[in-house]
DNA sequence: TCAAATACATTAGATTCTTATGTATCTTTG
DNA sequence: CAAAGATACATAAGAATCTAATGTATTTGA
């Protein structure tokens, strides 16, 4: 079973961010691997949505990038820079928060009509 | 606080059918108030989001409808249909177990790497 | 050797929201 | 009693963000 695509949306920022504020420096690829293992294939990042997404955490100062050559491949890695840092804190909190939210609204018995 | 708007994105159709799988019948601008009042205004659910979103569930047989005149002012009602039903545990369910997944993975200390 | 995995990236199109606008009625309050 | 705010529907342009497809190139393993 893979999550209906929808349910990424909105969490993907937070899900990378929080990736990184875990392993200090992380590429794309890994990145995509690394989400798919924790949850189990539950949760597959396609890079059409991660390279942009990362892209614009890049643009928005909340990542460094470091360049490095296996053999003669590529490999970007990104970091979290200092505001990143408590940008990640943010939301991850926000997240957590919204998540109980969401509990308590889907577990409503009452019909308070 | 309200949380910031991606993070409604994808959820909105669950929160929807689960308040009338709650309620039987409910009208739009009730379902904004509703869900304004269950989450101390940190979910407000725009008009131009919910009305498509009605329109859309009902194009797709998920829920039907029924006109009331309250005075000269009109009121449409939403109801779940049979297939709305079972749609609605499927999304509940499913929405259940991406969030206990997200709270597995933003809750990772170990550096994994 | 050749398919699969690794690793980057872009783009057209779809979806789904925000913001603004429009119409109209009803209620409350100065 | 006029005017503001609440109730109640709806649409539409634009933004944001994803999917699916495509492209390039290297490395690994059967």
């Amino acid at each position: 079973m893979i999550y209906s695509s929808e349910l990424i949306k909105g969490t993907l920022k937070t899900i990378v961010l929080k990736l990184l504020a875990d392993n200090k420096k992380m590429y794309g690829y890994e990145i995509t691997q690394k989400v798919k293992e924790l949850t189990l294939d539950k949760i597959q990042i396609t890079e059409g949505a991660l390279y942009p997404t990362l892209h614009a955490l890049e643009s928005d100062g909340l990542v460094t990038t470091e360049t490095e050559f296996i053999g003669k491949r590529v490999r970007k890695y990104y970091s979290l820079s200092p505001t990143g840092k408590n940008k990640t804190k943010e939301k991850v909190s926000e997240l957590a928060d919204f998540m109980d939210t969401m509990k308590f609204l889907l577990d409503i018995k009452p019909k308070t009509a």
